[in-house]
DNA sequence: TTTTATCTACGAAATTTTTCGTAGATAAAA
DNA sequence: TTTTATCTACGAAAAATTTCGTAGATAAAA
């Protein structure tokens, strides 16, 4: 699977968000956060869809643009990517450091918790 | 702080780990997982020096390179984006996706556990 | 019907990052 | 002393990524 890079992700994001957008959608979107203009979104999404990121279909006049890689499975891509270059492979010391860091609410660390308990039956 | 890219961070877990390291040593490690020219990680090297990235020192004859940025706080500053843009800034999403896909020991969920108490104390 | 707005395709410029060759200096080896 | 090895500095090529301008087509508005 191809890693997206930062601004291909960008676009994944708008579009799990919608579902399906246009371009003038996905650019309307990404333009909350940063100015970008519209070719340079339109182009992004052409070569997203040249590497298979993203499927799209002909609706007469324009594109009707759809992600063709799953959120969860990409982000796990990128987790195992960032745990190996950035934790040298510790999963453990980004999950203590990201728990510690940012805070989480009671129900939050109860869900972890839970999953933490699973993890130990299936052991 | 900037953020270092791919290569650099490669030289940091370098210097991380060695404490202090000549091109030559950092160069050595990181021809262990794949091929890159002396100039290349001296290059690098010299570049972070102009960002302030490392610090070194003249031996005579060459430098002993050390990085300027602590290993926890760039892991953090990395963490915090890469939340961000992978996650859309839920650390919690996060969290569960790197303990569920990782085999992590007992002990290491031990230790998760002890930090979640500490975490609920603290509220 | 004519003008205006909006869309795609496409090439290429601009920017960022990575890579390496060459030159000059100095230490080590012969 | 001469040769060889190794180091830094530096410029610039190469590669990857991002940005945008222009042209041509078509729909919408005037």
């Amino acid at each position: 699977m191809i890693k997206p890079t930062e601004s291909e992700l960008e676009i994944l994001q708008v579009l799990w968000a919608l579902g399906q957008a246009t371009v003038r959608q996905v650019n309307d979107e990404l333009n909350k956060k940063r100015e970008i203009g519209y070719t340079t979104t339109l182009k992004l999404m052409q070569i997203m869809f040249e590497k298979k990121l993203v499927t799209r279909t002909d609706e007469g006049r324009y594109h009707l643009y759809q992600s063709a890689v799953s959120e969860d499975e990409t982000q796990q891509q990128l987790l195992d990517i960032f745990v190996d270059t950035a934790f040298k492979g510790s999963a453990m010391k980004l999950v203590m450091q990201a728990l510690g860091n940012h805070q989480t609410s009671a129900e939050e660390l109860d869900e972890i918790k839970k999953l933490i308990a699973q993890l130990e039956q299936n052991n």
